[in-house]
DNA sequence: TCCTAATATTAAAACGTTTTAAAAACAATA
DNA sequence: TATTGTTTTTAAAACGTTTTAATATTAGGA
């Protein structure tokens, strides 16, 4: 490979002259300047970033640890990150803590026992020494699941951004996602739409989205002066069974919803096949909203109106802010929440003007 | 951070010493090693890996150019190749050429057209640059859409090896899964039902998985002495209504199908969504098969049979044949491919042992 | 005790840069 | 032509490692 040297030799010129022509522009004669240019080009001459950044003491480099790469949001977030770092000439270092392997090979494990799981543990020590031995400038962590992280990193020497997650340490930077505002942009169009019993399929409620997604149910509720009515509100897990199971039993119900708002794609997939079963027309007799904006909700049957999430963005909100962070800075807001975004499809509509239930009593 | 010299000067030893116990085993005095292990474990030591890889005029780094990091398969293609880099020893570089973007901002752009799409080039050029300059080992590329990419790099000096696409070099290295084998299960699968009026739904047919796919369709139905009827056969692009269409034109047959192969899961949500719309019954009344197994296709109405893409295997093999390469071997197999594994699921039965339409003929 | 052979340690060079301080070249003025 | 001032160029040191060749230490045998 090509070295400052040679270029220097070629050009007849020192090394320092090759070295100010590259990187500090104008204080070089013009005629000395074209010359070293030409031998660079000449030459094929890349810099050594390694011997670049040994020098300088810090590498052009930030290190992702991603709790789990295959996770579905994990390549947006990234996309969003390496958006970032390209325009700052920022290279990216990727390490992966295959967390949801764990999930799926220890019976039991939740994403909470995670950080006390020893092999994860490891996982992640092995993640650090390699991006601090890499002397990456700081670094994001994605996780997998918007939980607490608290002191799943030692005190590393360098900023840290956490996204997908939080920390319940006030100086930890952490961006997110907005989780009750997405639960009240469904919650505003379902409304809007003229549905007064709304009920909810909430996952595990005893979880930061769960807990914040019901929030934004509950106050869009009180906000329009809507009963609050807990048999409409069925609490439990994130599977497709659970979705599955709830909308049956809210579909019993002696006054069934016209609207079920549901805390993820998954169970609303789960809700859309029950109705489906039922013979219940979606959406004339029912409405179903979910939430995450999976890759594929948009050719369900039928497409499923739910809420987005800004994944490419909380990526380019870490990166700004960690790059922001490695310059000197020290940003103010340490806890970044991200608007999400409604989207409507068919899988919700206005109701039928007189529900069919109590139609007789009018 | 703490150098070497900091370790040597604690331990009392020379650098040279300390780095003779780090890497060089065996060749250190017992009571010595114990001192400078010591030493590490006090001052917390992480070895620069900028300095080692300059010293070595290597890094221990590879490069991933993606065609777009957030498409359904980077992630597990990427989880794959860490995993083997993990335990190589070896770091991840990132650059991300966000193809997909391209795709959609501007109007009439396909696949094919990318190479020769300006800030496309500039993307890959950029991407190269980086990887260069930080000295990796080599790279792997992973396609956006398994399709021939010659030419798209020039000749790096590094070995590279080319997943989710193809070339036409055959001295290139090229992972992919294998579209004929996973068409040909799918079939297998269908006609061990005992379905013989199978219909294709096909992509782009000028496309390698669309040719290939096709291919494993056609060999299947001469290997099982099944007629060929081209009237089941329909060719288009890879969308949704295509799908649809396409189920619609299928089901207005005299002789309707009793089963679809469609080419993809996009292309059988289409299909299913058709066949639901039509009262159909899924599977008694009709079984349709996808291709590529996305993330839902588990939760869809019914749960779709498809093939599964051994996404993770591809990673996982490029990972191992370009460290191979690295580490001075040329491997003899260019081309590889990875079976894919059927997924059987609701949306697949047996035929009715009389098809309707000919029921009164019998 | 001395010599030899084996073992253990280290000084110094090298990897490819940037940067500082000094030297060289040039231009302008007296 | 000197002198001064300005612009341009460069020698050398430094960044944190590994490695080579040389040196120091130790052990064993006479």
């Amino acid at each position: 490979m090509t070295t400052i040297h040679d270029v220097a030799a070629y050009a007849g010129v020192s090394i320092a002259t090759v070295s100010n022509v590259l990187n500090r522009k104008g204080n070089t004669a013009e005629k000395t300047t074209a010359k070293v240019l030409a031998a660079v080009r000449e030459l094929n001459y890349i810099p050594n970033a390694l011997a670049k950044d040994l020098k300088a003491n810090r590498s052009r480099t930030i290190g992702i640890i991603a709790e789990d790469v295959s996770a579905f949001m994990s390549g947006n977030i990234i996309d969003g990150i390496s958006a970032v770092c390209e325009t700052h000439d920022y290279a990216v270092t990727l390490c992966n803590l295959r967390a949801e392997h764990y999930m799926n090979t220890q019976p039991g494990m939740t994403y909470e026992m995670l950080p006390s799981y020893l092999p994860f543990q490891k996982a992640v020590s092995t993640a650090i020494d390699s991006l601090l031995s890499a002397r990456v400038g700081g670094l994001i962590y994605i996780g997998l699941y918007p939980r607490d992280v608290s002191g799943i990193l030692p005190d590393l020497g360098i900023p840290v951004v956490y996204t997908y997650c939080f920390t319940q340490n006030s100086s930890d930077y952490c961006v997110n996602y907005d989780d009750c505002h997405g639960s009240s942009i469904a919650m505003e169009h379902l409304i809007s739409l003229g549905h007064t019993r709304i009920a909810l399929i909430s996952g595990v409620i005893n979880s930061i989205p769960g807990h914040k997604r019901m929030k934004g149910y509950t106050e869009s509720l009180m906000k329009h002066n809507l009963l609050f009515d807990p048999t409409y509100i069925i609490t439990g897990d994130w599977g497709f069974p659970h979705g599955y199971r709830s909308c049956m039993q809210l579909l019993d119900l002696p006054e069934p919803p016209t609207a079920i708002f549901c805390m993820s794609d998954v169970l609303a997939f789960g809700a859309l096949t029950a109705a489906h079963e039922r013979g219940i027309r979606i959406p004339e007799q029912l409405s179903v909203h979910g939430f995450d904006d999976l890759l594929t909700s948009q050719f369900y049957l039928p497409p499923l109106t739910t809420v987005s999430l800004p994944l490419a963005g909380l990526g380019k909100t870490s990166a700004d802010l960690l790059l922001c962070i490695i310059s000197g800075d020290t940003p103010e807001a340490r806890g970044i929440l991200i608007p999400c975004t409604e989207i409507v499809r068919s899988s919700t509509g206005a109701p039928v003007s007189v529900p069919p239930a109590i139609s007789g009593n009018t």
